[in-house]
DNA sequence: GATAAACGCTACGATAGCGTAGCGCTACGC
DNA sequence: GCGTAGCGCTACGCTATCGTAGCGTTTATC
């Protein structure tokens, strides 16, 4: 007589707390909104979720798509891809800014932060392979800064998004990405 | 028989203000905390500030000081003084979480934006000059397009702070001013 | 030193969110 | 088909915050 939680009140539950993260972000998230958009009675959200905060998280990861990891066959092509595929996260508004309200969440508390170290690392570990597959083709030093690079790659975009999005057009990042790799590889 | 609304109190209010929005962000803030802490009457709070958004934008204005604008005569000189210069706000945890609730909470609230927009102009302006006098010295190109100088500036300095902030010594600096200014130049 | 303005204090009513209890209903699994 | 497990619903009690009213007290100004 066992019987799972069912799957379909658990989708209908992230499915709209999805999107209750997105509209009102990390403070506005609340399990009464869930249940309202969801139709799911609160008490079911406790039952699937017994702290709410991992049902945020849980959320979160839907909507937080991790973007596929380029293989062009040079260091070029796989930034201008990866740019292209994370251009969506940064363009809109709504997912933009919920990407720093979870970033400052994760500052404030110690639970959430752990919560989504996984999270983070599942998305960003991949896309480290641009970089050593760029340096096992000779494309980057081999005493390359991982780290450093990443910040030479990420920060524009993220500066950029923040100041001007309407920027991030296919000419701008195909310009980035120009700019990028003379930072990467000038050395 | 005109009498202004007292100094002191102001003070007092504006400084708990201040502690509060840095210990537990703009979502947490809230005018019973700031009175219980200020010991200034929440009736009094609400005489000085009828609108809680204007007294939180006050006290970010107090938190967020705005940085020297460096003229030390080379672009490079200018760079590490400004990286210099702003580094604590990056390399507190708090105040480097605040910066980017800010900015969350702005794109959240019409009515936040439009406080905070003279609010970051008065910071961000001046270290434009930065740019101009490189520019005037000969040491950038008459056509640069400044955002995107900014953006190759501060991009990196914040992805860093947010992956790794302990990276911000004063070596790690020195060498991004390095990197910067090569990125600015090569062109 | 009188007066009025500003402050402090208490106590509201209202709203919103939390997390749970109780109970009837539905549907899956044997 | 019977029983149990999961769901829906209502209704709680609790807490926190908001914004305000009323009234007494201090203090600056004249």
């Amino acid at each position: 007589m066992v019987r799972t939680l069912s799957h379909e009140a658990r989708e209908k539950m992230l499915e709209a707390a999805a999107g209750v993260v997105r509209e009102v972000g990390v403070a506005g998230f609340t399990v009464d909104e869930v249940a309202r958009r969801s139709g799911v009675a609160k008490t079911t959200i406790y039952r699937h979720f017994p702290d709410p905060k991992q049902m945020l998280v849980a959320s979160l990861d839907r909507v937080l798509v991790p973007p596929p990891v380029p293989d062009t066959g040079s260091l070029s092509g796989d930034l201008l891809a990866y740019l292209t595929s994370v251009r969506p996260l940064f363009v809109s508004d709504q997912l933009r800014t919920l990407f720093f309200e979870i970033y400052a969440a994760a500052m404030r508390d110690p639970e959430l932060r752990e919560m989504q170290r996984a999270l983070i690392a599942g998305r960003a570990g991949p896309t480290m392979a641009i970089y050593e597959n760029a340096r096992a083709r000779g494309e980057l030093a081999p005493d390359i800064d991982y780290p450093t690079l990443v910040e030479n790659v990420q920060g524009p975009l993220i500066s950029r998004s923040m100041s001007r999005p309407s920027a991030l057009t296919d000419a701008g990042i195909a310009a980035m990405a120009d700019r990028m790799l003379v930072a990467l590889t000038s050395r």
